[in-house]
RNA sequence: GGGGUUGUAGCUCAGUCGGUUAGAGUGCCAGCCUGUCACGCUGGAAGUCGCGGGUUCGAGCCCCGUCAGCCCCGCCA
């Protein structure tokens, strides 16, 4: 098909704000074309663009009949610039912003034609695989396109709140050094430097620090992270985070900055937060919530039923009373009619959950219109029952499930049933005493999560490690546990959570050299090491550094819990697999040989010899099987009789060849 | 590293107990159609049943392996 140029045509109106008051405007549009709809005699297309859409109509009666062969030339996705005159139409659209009008065509240019697409725009439900191999037309999806603009609203609204609070925006090195602890790097080979590597960084984390110790109070930056690990729905191995770091802070400071920012972004989608957020200590979380990140939108808690079972004949249970608190019963209770009714499968899909988790099952109590249900019926004689009704409070209908074992076996199995189960009985309950379950699903739940421990026993290293980072200041009452008992001192570090999602993390950093050589030490790094690994930062730390701390906001999954959808790549444009494989561009992918050398990466030995049918048998040395393959590889490029010269790698592969009187050949 | 799940026409899916020529809707192509907006009507083309192997007289279906997407556990300071 003849293209049309677009030449000097201008837009003169946006197609998504034409109203009646344009009526007998003449308008120019571009865009790309939704649908056609040919009547034979009348024809009508949507024209998309950014901001909206509009109908163009043209007829036999009155258009110019080149017009009209043209406008029925056109295919869903043709690129187009038209020219009419607004219209009030004879039958008008009420789902349409521009329902009430129409453009009568009075010119249009093709400015491209487009293939069948391989997936429809308007459907739900495309195979994932196939929308992220065509992203460029995944994303002119609406919902994608609403997307993107809110996530552009969002660190626009971020930029401008910390400006207004007199933050400096910097920006720090993607090149950096690969540190010990955390999570896995992404390296980056040096050519100048033999056999070493640069790190993308998890975070810039020591940047910011050192940006204090250079006097700016305030910074902030929205940067690219990097971490090699395992993805989830919530997870991609770059992401984004909003970076904040100040002098002369504690940490409600802080928490003051980040506070209002959330009320702004809440409101931007239409959600009421007010602050303060509540503050929950690590220790009632896990304690009540069995996670580190609780969906407070749920208010059911766990509750301690050790002491209940101290003399059952369950021995499962009894057992972990005698423990003295290194083993516990736990339970929760949801109350209400659907509770009380799950049904055995439900049940059982529970269980293969908590199985998942770690747990050897799932015990339930279910008292329901056929009175008590129980997996240790037979355990539950009338006063332990009448006992665990008392301490769960059960009036009525509902369902309690157990778990046993220590705090962070069962922390795991009830933390993560506890939303899920309430999330699914809030779905089909129709008794409003669920209110007490799951409040509203669709309200935006803040919190922070205070006074996480410093450090964590790490079977795998048979150390401590850093819970946050190496850098979290200890709290100052529990300063001396460091040396003696690191497992019990508790961090200035705080998260701040959103409906069961991290959406934040920081701390008040340490600040001395002292201090932080005490932290190095706790978690296992030497003198030396810490020398060689943060040598720049002891040094800052001894020039003066301020008190500082700081945050940082992980703003993809910030923009998902805004956005409402359930998975982080919906809110990113270019997002990689779970596998971590971008299917656009297919990256990663193999390199040529030569940059494997640049890089250092494989050895440099390589063997030329000369070949051909004269020569062949006369070459001396060197690998006989490799010249064999290299005779027959060249062979089908030249006649057998010609010779030159091969080159090899150390596995065998063919560099380059050339003929000694003839072409060279590329491999 | 482990577990689960999905893979059949461009797309979304059905396909019974292993048995004739693998179907539907939609999209695509062609024709008709003056008020459509998921336009309508008629006709047509369209398949490496993810890939490889095995069992069988016979495999989309059963077995083994493998690849890819998704979800979860481990991991993610």
């Amino acid at each position: 098909m003849k293209l049309d140029l677009l030449g000097d045509f201008q837009r003169t109106h946006r197609n998504g704000d034409l109203r009646l008051e344009h009526a007998g405007q003449t308008v120019r549009l571009l865009g790309w074309c939704r649908r056609v709809r040919n009547l034979g005699s009348l024809v009508f297309l949507d024209l998309r663009d950014r901001w909206g859409l509009v109908q163009l109509v043209a007829k036999e009666e009155t258009a110019d009949p080149e017009l009209l062969a043209k406008l029925k030339a056109v295919r869903s996705e043709f690129v187009l610039a038209a020219e009419g005159v607004v219209a009030e139409r004879e039958n008008k659209n009420p789902n349409m912003a521009t329902g009430d009008v129409e453009i009568r065509l009075t010119a249009l240019r093709i400015l491209n034609t487009a293939a069948p697409l391989p997936f429809p725009l308007e459907d739900e439900g495309v195979g994932e695989d196939l929308r992220l191999t065509y992203r460029f037309l995944d994303l002119r999806r609406e919902q994608l396109q609403r997307n993107m603009l809110l996530r552009s609203e969002v660190a626009s609204l971020t930029r401008n709140h910390f400006r207004e609070l007199d933050f400096i925006e910097f920006e720090t090195p993607i090149l950096t050094k690969s540190t010990p602890e955390g999570a896995r790097d992404y390296l980056v080979p040096s050519r100048v430097h033999a056999g070493q590597f640069f790190a993308l960084p998890q975070s810039p984390q020591l940047f910011k620090q050192l940006l204090q110790v250079s006097g700016f109070e305030r910074y902030v930056q929205i940067c690219r992270c990097f971490r090699d690990e395992d993805l989830r729905a919530d997870r991609q191995p770059e992401f984004t985070q909003v970076d904040v770091e100040m002098s002369f802070v504690r940490q409600e400071d802080v928490q003051g900055v980040i506070e209002p920012l959330m009320v702004k972004l809440a409101k931007l989608v239409g959600k009421k937060v007010s602050a303060p957020f509540p503050r929950l200590s690590y220790r009632d979380a896990m304690e009540w919530y069995g996670s580190d990140k609780p969906d407070l939108r749920c208010g059911v808690r766990i509750q301690d039923a050790t002491s209940l079972f101290a003399s059952s004949g369950f021995n499962l249970f009894r057992a972990a009373a005698d423990t003295r608190g290194q083993r516990r019963v736990r339970t929760l209770f949801f109350p209400g009619e659907a509770a009380g009714s799950l049904s055995r499968k439900a049940l059982d899909a529970y269980q293969e959950q908590a199985r998942q988790m770690g747990a050897g099952g799932l015990p339930y109590a279910k008292w329901g219109k056929d009175g008590l249900a129980s997996s240790f019926k037979k355990f539950l004689d009338p006063g332990v029952e009448a006992a665990l009704k008392d301490r769960l409070s059960v009036e009525g209908e509902g369902l309690a499930i157990f778990a046993v074992g220590t705090d962070a076996q069962t922390s795991k199995v009830l933390g993560d049933l506890r939303t899920r189960i309430a999330l699914d009985l809030s779905a089909t309950e129709p008794d409003p005493a669920l209110s007490s379950l799951f409040h509203d699903k669709h309200a935006f739940v803040f919190l922070w999560v205070v006074d996480f421990p410093l450090v964590e026993w790490s079977e795998e290293n048979q150390g401590f490690a850093a819970c946050h980072h190496p850098f979290t200041s200890p709290h100052p009452d529990d300063l001396d546990l460091l040396e003696t008992d690191p497992g019990k001192c508790r961090s200035l570090a705080y998260d701040l959570v959103l409906n069961g999602f991290e959406v934040g993390g920081g701390s008040i950093r340490i600040h001395d050299a002292d201090t932080q050589s005490r932290m190095f030490r706790t978690i296992g790094i030497g003198e030396a090491e810490a020398r060689a690994k943060f040598g720049f930062l002891l040094d800052a730390l001894a020039f003066g550094a301020p008190p500082h701390g700081g945050l940082a906001l992980g703003l993809d999954r910030l923009v998902m819990l805004l956005a409402g959808v359930d998975n982080i790549r919906e809110v990113i444009a270019f997002p990689k697999t779970a596998q971590a494989r971008c299917l656009m561009t297919d990256a990663p992918g193999p390199v040529d040989e030569r940059q494997l050398r640049d890089l250092h990466l494989i050895q440099d030995a390589k063997q030329t010899y000369r070949v051909g049918a004269v020569f062949f048998e006369s070459v001396e040395g060197g690998n006989a099987e490799f010249r064999g393959q290299a005779l027959q590889q060249i062979s089908q490029l030249t006649p057998r009789q010609a010779q030159g010269l091969v080159t090899f790698d150390s596995r065998g592969q063919i560099l380059d060849a050339q003929t000694l009187s003839g072409p060279t050949f590329e491999f």
